[in-house]
DNA sequence: AGGTGGTAATGGTCAGACCAATTACCCCTT
DNA sequence: AAGGGGTAATTGGTCTGACCATTACCACCT
């Protein structure tokens, strides 16, 4: 008998089941926020509480005036906030760079076949991101790229220098 | 200049950066709505529509009558959001037992003495936990502590075989 | 000092209103 | 009939105020 639960999350859940059997598909229109407000039986400051929420998750999109609309998966933005929330804590910076090379050493590590990393051997970003799509691993890659985005994001320049790439394909 | 954002967004990172500079930690109390609401100039729906979000994703709780209380990082539940939405779809749930054995053989790679696994080698959790945490980088741990959190939100048992750990150090 | 009750503070929810942006629609012109 | 323009309706954005439910606090009584 758990079924209490806040109501909030519930209305979340109620919103969800409702655009899933509307059969609702990613680029339509959901139901206006009244419309929701009186289907659900809820207020329209509850809807919108749950809307903002989804809404902030990138499950949808709202458009002043046009109402809101389902979005695609890739659209969604569940990783950046998780990494958002990573980041803003006590980490240090030097962290960052420490962790981008942990995760593209591993993935260099598994790379069967080195050579096609030579005509990127003069750019670091295109170096290191071509190591990391050979792994075939959305998840991977997808936090891979938010931690390089916060190392740029402090403005920092080549993570490692040409040297030490060269070094690297010499080595394999 | 796009510091335009949505109202919304800006007053979730205005709450985030109160909380900040009133040098709040886990288990403190956070102003309550009405008066953030004067703080922040906006009104108590708006100050709401943030407090629910950050809610749901697990950074505080709130208490019927008693307040909001900022959470340990280790309460926060966006694995489970994350989990929640992305588990409907064409999830790639392999994609989570890849990125940690990546994340774990770098970590095992840098190690400079294995010995100490040795006497982990009975328990597949006690085992990687202790390759982790020799890396001594907060960021990495972190990203590794919530990709493992979700794995086994998903009920799964041992990501390696007691021969695997075995073969691990033994090659070493 | 300990328990107890009342009161204040706080979150939960709602109704209604108004503004801003967009969309839909109808009418007019050509 | 086709196109364009302008107005009305729709929809999200925000606020005010109110009321209830729950909790926290504190003075009071025993």
């Amino acid at each position: 008998m758990e079924k209490k639960r806040n109501a909030f999350e519930m209305n979340i859940a109620a919103i969800k089941l409702m655009i899933e059997q509307d059969g609702l598909v990613p680029g339509d229109r959901i139901p206006s926020e009244r419309e929701l407000a009186e289907r659900l039986a809820i207020s329209r400051p509850s809807v919108r509480e749950a809307l903002r929420t989804l809404a902030y998750l990138g499950i949808i999109e709202t458009r002043h005036g046009g109402g809101s609309f389902l979005l695609n998966r890739d659209d969604h933005t569940y990783i950046q906030i998780i990494a958002q929330f990573l980041v803003t804590g006590d980490s240090k910076f030097e962290d960052l760079a420490g962790t981008l090379r942990l995760l593209e050493q591993s993935a260099f590590n598994q790379m069967t076949d080195h050579t096609i990393l030579e005509e990127h051997v003069g750019s670091d970003a295109a170096f290191r991101e071509t190591i990391i799509s050979t792994v075939k691993n959305d998840l991977f890659e997808r936090i891979w790229r938010q931690v390089n985005a916060f190392y740029q994001s402090f403005g920092q320049g080549e993570l490692y220098t040409r040297a030490e790439r060269e070094a690297l394909l010499k080595r394999s």
